[in-house]
DNA sequence: TAGATTGTTAATCGATTAACAATC
DNA sequence: TAGATTGTTAATCGATTAACAATC
């Protein structure tokens, strides 16, 4: 679909820092700022500003104008579209505890081209929540067969995961985001995030003691 | 405090995935297995093996056995001590909406040595959660010099995040957990974690797309 | 013009992986 | 013993940063 003027090859460590310079370069639009330079972006994130120069210049259709930098309404049409996130992409959530009505009601995800479209749970004890269905969870084979969804959030207590994680891909899932504390035992081919909160937040406190000593 | 039997330089990217193999072995503790080996510890993770192996070199108090691995007890033991869990750390949590209820819910902090003592919000819904005092933001300052804590966690909506930052730092707060979707403009000796779900599920649906291609 | 910023090349740095001898 | 696993060294690979000429 969008061949890039220039074949450059997108570093796995520049995907990895995209998303953050699309959220910096969202608010900045929002903000009503008319350019922004990789300096500034550089400096909000606590970045290089080689780096993300590096970075940008293998996506911006636009060059930077020295002095200036990048219009803010382009690079940000252009992360957009690098980053697909003007396509759609649908997920299920399977756990409706307090954990999964969060991410349910979570309008953030909008703009990323995601959507997250039924939750699903053993009991259901709300039959909407933020105006999607949650289903019993035989249904879901059924649903996914149905409406072809390939991704999977996982937000069931440890011990239920991985029988969660085997229902998922039985019904043909392809993706995994998993906030269950447990490793999973999936086929290759299944690509798993695993988004453990209390390890993050942890690193944050390792990190904060090496600097006191 | 501890000093190492050897004075290998751990590297950051070390540090980076010690929580995980944390998480892991707490797991296999749990189901009461005996051994773990570098090996298994990758394959659960998705990692090399000789990485692991390298990894856990540097932390282990007793080498790993040949075709046994690590003794499990004794492997936990090491990294808890190595990342600091059995020490305890508190943290405040300031927006007790969806999302700081979940947090101050999560019981998963616990293993990791660290407790949300106490949330704030601007309009008190609740007087505790999960036992843990709610209270005017106000009090904030006040509560946070008679404590001493130094951790404040970020769970209000991205337009208040500054506004909230900037009271943190007031008063004397050393490091910040954010969840808003915005940079926050801080001094260069505040350390802070940016935890943006949105983006991080998005990555999950780049990578998904460039296999599909 | 002077100064800030750009894009790119080359040098440095750091992390991963391959290879292998040692061990139980 | 044979085989699985260990720890470590050396080679490769990838990512960051420094340096610089070009531009508005």
């Amino acid at each position: 679909m969008s061949e890039k003027k220039n074949s450059l090859i997108i570093l796995k460590s520049t995907l990895g820092r995209l998303p953050s310079y699309y959220c910096e370069v969202e608010n900045r639009l929002a903000r009503g700022e008319e350019y922004v330079s990789s300096t500034t972006i550089a400096d909000s994130l606590g970045l290089n500003p080689v780096q993300v120069r590096k970075d940008l210049a293998g996506i911006s259709s636009e060059p930077g104008r020295p002095k200036l930098g990048f219009r803010v309404d382009r690079l940000f049409e252009d992360l957009k579209s690098f980053l697909g996130y003007n396509f759609y992409d649908e997920a299920v959530l399977v756990g409706v505890g307090a954990l999964g009505h969060v991410l349910m009601q979570y309008g953030g995800f909008n703009s990323y081209g995601l959507g997250i479209v039924a939750g699903f749970d053993r009991e259901p004890h709300d039959k909407k929540v933020a105006g999607k269905p949650v289903l019993p969870i035989d249904q879901l084979p059924s649903f996914l067969k149905m409406t072809q969804i390939v991704i999977g959030i996982i937000a069931v207590p440890a011990p239920e995961a991985q029988n969660v994680a085997d229902l998922l891909v039985k019904s043909g899932i392809k993706a995994i985001w998993n906030f269950a504390p447990t490793s999973l035992n999936l086929p290759d081919n299944i690509l798993v995030k695993n988004e453990n909160l209390a390890a993050s937040l942890a690193a944050l406190t390792t990190e904060l003691r090496r600097r006191k000593s």
